[in-house]
RNA sequence: GGAGAAAUGGCAGAGUGGUCGAAUGCGGCAGUCUUGAAAACUGUUGAGGGUCACACCUCCGGGGGUUCGAAUCCCUCUUUCUCCGCCA
């Protein structure tokens, strides 16, 4: 949630920023500005009687302290006023108030300089890439084959059991993604992320916390009798521990990792794109989660990338890193990183991780502050980045490690699987 | 699921209608002392809104109510603890 303060003084600035994503956002600012004005007017007026009616309390206190009834009583009559008046210029303020904070929720976070102009996806920028695509022998084939082919994914038998998008693993289709997750993991903590398990269904205070509602409400999964929702990613779960809180300087950099499944209900998006592990409502992913010292964050940001970098690198997976462009940045990031898997079966770049910074967006919403070592409390910046989305990593192997034999495991992860070739 | 008890500042813990934003202890910060540290002593120390700065306003789990006035009384929700039942 972008603060109001920071618009009351640099209105153009938001205004520049949120064209960059294509948002005309200055009407919106307008009426933001105003509704503020209201909200803080009729907040000062209430004030004003509440300080009168407060007083004349303590009079009356005294009065009837003293014995002097009849005096203390007529005070009372003096009251009646102030009460009803009182009353009205509350309505008044929370309406503003109310008014104010849904309009602050239909705005997207603003970009960094960094981030490129664009519509879509098409204008992302690529910084890097890494990797050797591997020369594959006529007749490849794509990972849906391959999983069929050694029996590691039954596609069908989630049909059965739920519905599209929720598959089956097996054999070593499992334990290849068992230990690409103790991989992951390991390396996360070896960095010296604290490894956590958190709930998967989240209440709605920590949907808004991190920003998945209001905007995202029909994303994700919602358990109506509980009023719960089946979190996207572990992003929610992990960065809402620390919702309302009032950290130390000290405690930062807080970084956290947790494995969790993530659910989606991906409504609305069908075709040959959505084939096999590409998009499924149930995926397991390895998130790691920062919260940061402003002046820090952007640091952080990039270690990150390295730290993303460095196990791709050793799974021996070509990849690319973006740079999203407006157009394409999530809703709640300031700068996002996206890693692609060159899937050389299928001829296309697989999203496999995301890596952001909110700055102070999240933690706005989340009153995630922090006492800086001038005194003052202020928000943190928060971040964070999969390390790395299950499915996807895995069709991004099987695809690039098949022989007309059989498929290889990554050496990283043969101690982990506990064999080196499927066949 | 049933029966009871409770929820107060970073923590512990007083406070049952007015002078309580809240005793006390611990912790934190600053200082005195010390070569330095510890101990001891002194002072200071919640958050948000508002203001140029004050003033002022709000907040004692959430919401609502009674009252001139609520941490304190009433209703309701949530959570925690104890006992019983059930159970991975």
């Amino acid at each position: 949630m972008l603060l109001v303060t920071d618009i009351r003084e640099n209105k153009e600035k938001y205004i520049k920023a949120l064209a960059k994503r294509g948002i005309d956002a200055s009407a919106t600012l307008d009426e933001i500005l105003n509704v503020d004005e209201e909200r803080r007017s009729s907040q000062g007026k209430l004030d004003e009687v509440l300080s009168q009616s407060n007083s004349y309390s303590k009079e009356i206190g005294k009065l009837f302290q003293s014995g002097e009834t009849q005096k203390a009583n007529e005070l009372k009559e003096k009251t009646v006023e102030l009460k009803e008046s009182s009353k009205q210029l509350n309505d008044q303020m929370m309406n503003a108030a109310e008014k104010l904070q849904q309009l602050l929720y239909t705005l997207p976070n603003i970009p960094n300089d960094l981030v490129p102009a664009g519509t879509d996806e098409n204008d992302n920028e690529e910084i890097f890439s890494e990797g050797e695509v591997p020369k594959l022998a006529e007749g490849a084939l794509p990972h849906w084959e391959l999983a069929k082919k050694y029996d590691l994914i039954d596609f069908e038998l989630g049909v059965k059991i739920t519905g599209a998008g929720f598959p089956v693993f097996k054999g070593k289709g499992a334990r290849l993604q068992r230990a690409l997750i103790s991989y992951f993991l390991d390396k996360n903590t070896a960095a010296g992320y604290t490894e956590v398990q958190v709930p998967l269904l989240v209440n709605e205070a920590s949907g808004y916390g991190t920003g998945q509602l209001p905007d995202k409400e029909g994303q994700m999964y919602h358990v109506g009798v509980d009023d719960l929702y089946l979190i996207p990613t572990a992003e929610v779960p992990i960065t809402n521990m620390f919702r309302g809180d009032l950290l130390n300087n000290s405690d930062l950099p807080i970084t956290c990792t947790g494995f969790t499944p993530c659910f989606r209900r991906e409504a609305g998006s069908y075709g040959a794109h959505v084939r096999g592990l590409n998009r499924l409502h149930q995926f397991d992913k390895v998130e790691l989660v920062r919260i940061e010292h402003p002046d820090n964050s952007y640091k952080a940001l990039d270690g990150m990338v390295e730290h993303v970098k460095g196990i791709l690198r050793e799974l021996k997976l070509p990849y690319r890193i973006l740079r999203l462009c407006g157009g394409d940045l999530g809703f709640t990031s300031a700068l996002t990183y996206d890693f692609e898997v060159f899937s050389t079966a299928q001829d296309r770049w697989l999203e496999i991780s995301s890596v952001s910074n909110f700055e102070t967006f999240q933690a706005n919403r989340l009153k995630l502050r922090f006492k800086d070592t001038d005194g003052k409390n202020k928000l943190v910046h928060t971040l964070n980045g999969s390390s790395l989305a299950l499915p996807r990593v895995l069709a991004g192997i099987l695809e690039n490690y098949q022989t007309e034999d059989g498929i290889k495991i990554p050496e990283v992860l043969v101690p982990y699987c506990g064999f080196d070739f499927i066949k």
